[in-house]
RNA sequence: GGCCCCUUCGUCUAGCGGUCAGGACGCGGCCCUUUCACGGCUGAAACACGGGUUCGAUUCCCGUAGGGGUCACCA
C-alpha cells in the first residue's frame, strides 16, 4: 500500500539503499547451490538494512511446475530465507516485458530479425566446419520496414554494440572486461511474441528496484548482455542505472565436478527429510562455503548478518563436504531444545519402532534427549539411538549383546536385580551409587556388570550411560527387561 | 575451440610484502570413561610451477600447467 509520503518510486531506490533478490526458475527443487545464493542475498540485504525479494522465473512454461514452486518456497522457508514481500511471478509480467521490447524497437535499439532457426543452425554449422567462432550477424539489423516480409514470423533482437569494450566492477570477482565484439544480438522477444529470460530479468530487476544482483558466476557472461538492454533503456527513458553485480562461485561435489541434479545435488528437502539435518546447521555450513570470518566456525544468524560482506566471498569454487556439515549438525543438535528435537524425531521413531507412539512417548523421549543427542549427528541417528526406550519386551538382542550374556554375567545380573528391587529413589545418582557399591562388594569391575546390564536393558552393546538408561526406563520396566534375560 | 574466471593442508577457510603460514572438518595419539559418544590436550598435513618487481614474496605483475563457467527463439 502506498502512502502519501511515499515519494520514492520503485524504479529509483534512494541512494545507499540495498535491494537484493533471489530469482530461481521453478524447473526443479531448490538445490544447495540455489540455497546458498538465496542466503547471500538475504545476508547482504539484512547487513545493509535493505530489502530481500523473491522472484519466480517461470517464463519457460514447458518446464515450470507448481510442484517445483512449492518445493522452492518450502526449502527457503525452512532455512528462514523467505522474501520480505510477496514473490513476483515473472510470467505474469510478460506484457510489461513486451512493452519494453517495443520501446527498444521504436527507439532503434532493437530490430525485427526474420532469420529462421533453420538458417541460424546452418550458419552455426558452417562456422563450426570452418573452425571459426560463430556470432550472429543478422542482415536484418539495419533493414528498413519496406524490406520486411510482411507475413513471415520474426524475433526481436537487441542491437549490441559492435566496438569498444565493457567492464563490470564485480563485487566478488573484481573488474571483468569483455570486448563488445564478443557480444551478439540476442533475442529479447521470441517469434510468438513472448519475452526471453534475458529481457525479463532486466525489466523485472529494474521494476522491482533491485540494486544488487548477487547470483552464481555462471551468469557472468549474461551480465554483459543484460547491460546492453539496461543501457539502451537508460538512453531512452533514463533512470535505468546499472545494478551492482556480485557473481559468487559455484559449489562443486566432493570430487570437484560441478554439482548438478544428476550429480550429487539434492533438494534441500532431502537434507531435512532424508538426512535429518537442522536448518541452522545447513545455514551455518552454507555460510562458510566460500566465505569466512577469521577463525569463526560456529556462527549464528545474528552474527552472520553483522559480519557478512559480499566482498569477502571467495572467488574460487568450493567443494561440498558432507562430513563437515554433519559435524556442524551434531553441534546444533546438542544445542537444540529437547522438546523440539523430540518432536522432530517422533515421526522417524514411529516409522521404525512399533512400540513408540507420539501420544504416549513424547514425554519420555524429551526427558531422554539430553543423553541421546550427544551421541547423534543427525535425526536418523537420534531416532535409532532412542529406539531401545520404546522396544517391546522381550527385547531382541544383537549378536554382540547376546554374546555378553554369559552364564557368569547372568549370575551377576541376578544379584543386581536383587539389589535394584530394594532401590527406593530410582534416580541416576542413587542407582549409580548402589551398583558401584555392589561391584565393590562382589570384587568385580563395574564393566563386568555394566555391559551385561546394558545388553539386557537395551538389546545392544552401546547406549547412553547405563544409570541414565535405568532411570529413564523406570523400575518396573528395567527389572522386567533384566529378568527376561535370566530365564 | 572462442571468450571470461579461478588456484593456501585431503576438504572448508584465515592471511591482505617481513607470521614458527592460523582455525575448522577428517585422520593419528593421549586424557576423561561402564559401552558409544561428547569434551579436553596433542600430532601429521598446504602457499600448483616458472619468471620477474622488491632489501624481502603466500601476498604485486607476466607466463605455464591444471580446474571451472559460458557460447539457444532454456533460465
Amino acid at each position: 500500500m502506498a502512502s502519501a509520503s511515499d515519494t520514492v518510486s520503485a524504479g529509483s531506490p534512494a541512494k545507499g539503499h540495498v535491494v537484493t533478490r533471489f530469482a530461481p526458475s521453478p524447473t526443479g527443487f531448490l538445490h544447495i547451490g540455489g540455497a546458498r545464493t538465496a542466503l547471500f542475498n538475504w545476508l547482504y540485504a539484512r547487513h545493509h538494512g535493505g530489502k530481500y525479494l523473491l522472484r519466480i522465473e517461470d517464463t519457460d512454461r514447458a518446464r515450470s511446475t507448481d510442484e517445483a514452486i512449492a518445493a522452492i518456497f518450502d526449502g527457503l522457508n525452512w532455512l528462514g530465507l523467505g522474501g520480505d514481500e510477496a514473490p513476483v511471478f515473472q510470467f505474469a509480467r510478460s506484457a510489461r516485458h513486451a512493452e519494453v521490447a517495443h520501446a527498444l524497437l521504436e527507439a532503434g535499439h532493437a530490430y525485427r530479425c526474420y532469420l529462421t532457426p533453420e538458417e541460424l543452425a546452418q550458419r552455426r554449422e558452417k562456422a563450426q566446419a570452418e573452425r571459426r567462432p560463430f556470432r550472429i550477424d543478422s542482415e536484418w539489423r539495419d533493414a528498413t520496414p519496406d524490406q520486411w516480409p510482411h507475413d513471415a514470423p520474426y524475433v526481436v533482437r537487441v542491437k549490441a554494440p559492435r566496438d569498444g569494450e565493457t567492464t563490470i566492477a564485480d563485487q566478488v570477482q573484481g573488474a571483468i572486461t569483455v570486448q563488445n565484439t564478443e557480444l551478439d544480438d540476442f533475442v529479447i522477444l521470441r517469434s510468438d511474441g513472448t519475452p526471453t529470460y534475458m529481457l525479463a530479468v532486466v525489466v523485472d530487476d529494474h521494476d522491482m528496484g533491485v540494486t544488487h544482483v548477487i547470483r552464481g558466476d555462471d551468469h557472468i557472461n549474461n551480465a554483459f548482455r543484460q547491460l546492453v538492454v539496461i543501457r539502451a533503456m537508460n538512453a531512452i527513458e533514463g533512470d535505468w542505472p546499472d545494478p551492482v553485480y556480485a557473481h559468487i562461485p559455484l559449489i562443486h561435489g566432493a570430487d570437484g565436478a560441478k554439482l548438478s541434479k544428476r550429480h550429487g545435488a539434492l533438494g534441500v528437502d532431502a537434507y531435512r527429510d532424508e538426512m535429518g539435518l537442522l536448518p541452522e546447521a545447513v545455514f551455518n555450513y552454507l555460510l562458510r562455503l566460500g566465505w569466512g570470518h577469521g577463525d569463526e566456525e560456529i556462527i549464528s544468524r545474528e552474527q552472520a548478518v553483522e559480519w557478512f560482506d559480499i566482498a569477502d566471498v571467495n572467488k574460487g569454487a568450493s567443494r561440498f563436504d558432507i562430513k563437515k556439515l554433519l559435524n556442524l549438525n551434531g553441534h546444533y543438535l546438542r544445542e537444540a531444545n529437547d522438546a523440539r528435537l523430540a518432536g522432530l524425531v517422533a515421526p522417524r521413531l514411529a516409522a521404525a519402532e512399533p512400540g513408540f507412539s507420539s501420544e504416549t512417548g513424547l514425554d519420555l523421549l524429551t526427558r531422554a534427549m539430553p543423553v541421546l543427542k550427544i551421541r547423534a549427528a543427525d535425526l536418523n541417528e537420534l531416532a535409532a539411538g532412542a529406539a531401545f526406550l520404546f522396544a517391546r519386551r522381550p527385547l531382541a538382542m544383537t549378536e554382540k549383546a547376546a554374546a555378553l550374556l554369559t552364564e557368569e554375567a547372568k549370575a551377576l545380573l541376578a544379584q543386581v536385580v536383587a539389589a535394584l528391587e530394594a532401590e527406593n529413589g530410582w534416580t541416576t545418582e542413587g542407582l549409580e551409587a548402589t551398583v558401584k557399591q555392589m561391584a565393590e562388594e562382589l570384587g568385580t569391575g563395574l564393566g563386568k556388570i555394566a555391559q551385561p546390564l546394558r545388553a539386557s536393558l537395551t538389546g545392544q552393546t552401546t547406549s547412553p550411560g547405563i544409570f541414565d538408561v535405568l532411570a529413564l526406563l523406570g523400575k518396573d520396566e528395567s527389572l522386567a527387561r533384566i529378568r527376561d534375560q535370566l530365564v
